[in-house]
DNA sequence: TAGTGGTCTAGACCACCAT
DNA sequence: TGGTGGTCTAGACCACTAC
């Protein structure tokens, strides 16, 4: 059993310390921290630095730590459909509307880097969030990757799916993010009107060792839905 | 003046040794660079933290730490329009449409933390690359942090005229990423024809105390522009 | 000038991977 | 099993902020 480690441990215990706190609230200093809980402050930093990763608290050099103010928007990681609308106080559900072994095709061949008379499994299907139409969402996989999938149950997360039926872990993803017009099939499965934006995400899923293991193309409602993240400046 | 960290020489060093490898190729042990350059491994480690987020390394416990494959998209970093289309080998340019002093309103207003009928000033510009039309920018500061703004030349990186003019330094930012359609006016600037899609990027700019600083709206050509990012799993 | 976060060291043990 | 990356410690000095 993998244990938790404490600067993990004590992420969690800071982030309920400062749940009530007005924002720019100094927390203790690190030396302070690192002496109270017990732990080196080597510890006490990593700690911290996952919550201004996740922009819970702001460091300032020569002056301290303080709870970040309320944002509209956390750091951008990689989420599963119902993980991004359970964040968003939605009902995640889907419909399936194709589940097949087709050839690759060379967009999406090169997309998974394989050949482009390479089977793959098709799995298309709307998803719903409270009930109506979020987006269309279309994923590709290498069929040897994944055999059997199409027969599978896919009402569910692929995500997990994949994890505990073919031991497929995706650690991060390329995504490409652009605004598109939607056609008439795509404007009647969404149930909006002909010709309106869709934003559309494509995305290849990497497994720990950056390998493909899926490319996904999601038209999202335009009306409904929107990315939201915080960028930091890299290198001055 | 402000010394070079070693851990980001290191990654230097190690980003131009690793120039002409292919992917998947091992890098050295973090014992071994450490010993080999005669740091700490603590020190190594920070260098491949940084290399491993900016993707180009990846790390496999118990294994190594290898050569990233080459990636469409690097992680997303706060960056000017001009940064941004240099990276992308395309030459910037700017049009001043308006640069004027008004009340802030109650959007503005609500995304700067200041009250509705303050001032702030209001900078309008066609964002060209490489000599047509990319985008629409709209930038909205408070007035009485760049007092006399209006009246500079507004031309290149405001960027660069808030940080040499008025000492201010943005450090992070959030970001709202949506599709929409275009009206009349919005599609004459940017040379498309009405009522195709456009992406439409707001951002909150933060100094190092999270405070706002600046909000703008910019109206992307759809067909000229998209957003690449890679996004990893957080916390499992 | 005192105190903060930023960087760095030289150790140590653990979890995990390949063999 | 031996070697890898992941975590952790107990120190130290530096750069910067606030007073």
């Amino acid at each position: 059993m993998a244990r938790q480690a404490k600067y993990e441990e004590l992420r969690q215990e800071l982030l309920a310390e400062m749940a009530g706190s007005a924002p720019h609230t100094p927390l203790p200093t690190e030396r302070e921290i690192s002496a109270r809980h017990g732990v080196s402050r080597n510890t006490v930093r990593q700690a911290l630095d996952a919550l201004e990763t996740s922009g819970s608290v702001y460091r300032v050099q020569g002056a301290g730590t303080f709870v970040a103010p309320p944002v509209v928007s956390k750091s951008l990681a990689l989420t599963s459909f119902s993980e991004d609308m359970r964040e968003r106080d939605l009902v995640p559900a889907s419909r399936l509307l194709a589940a097949e072994t087709v050839r690759a095709g060379r967009q999406i061949a090169e997309r998974l880097g394989i050949a482009p008379d390479a089977e793959v499994v098709r799995v298309s299907r709307l998803r719903l969030a409270d009930g109506s139409p979020m987006c269309l969402e279309n994923v590709h996989l290498p069929a040897d990757r994944v055999p059997g999938l199409a027969r599978e149950d896919l009402s569910g997360s692929l995500y997990a799916l994949l994890t505990e039926r073919y031991g497929l872990q995706i650690r991060s993803a390329e995504q490409v993010v652009r605004a598109v017009d939607l056609d008439e099939t795509e404007s009647a499965l969404l149930g909006v009107p002909v010709g309106v934006s869709g934003l559309r995400v494509q995305r290849v899923g990497l497994d720990r060792r950056d390998t493909p293991v899926e490319a996904t193309t999601t038209l999202y409602r335009a009306d409904r839905y929107d990315i939201r993240f915080t960028v930091r400046r890299s290198r001055p």
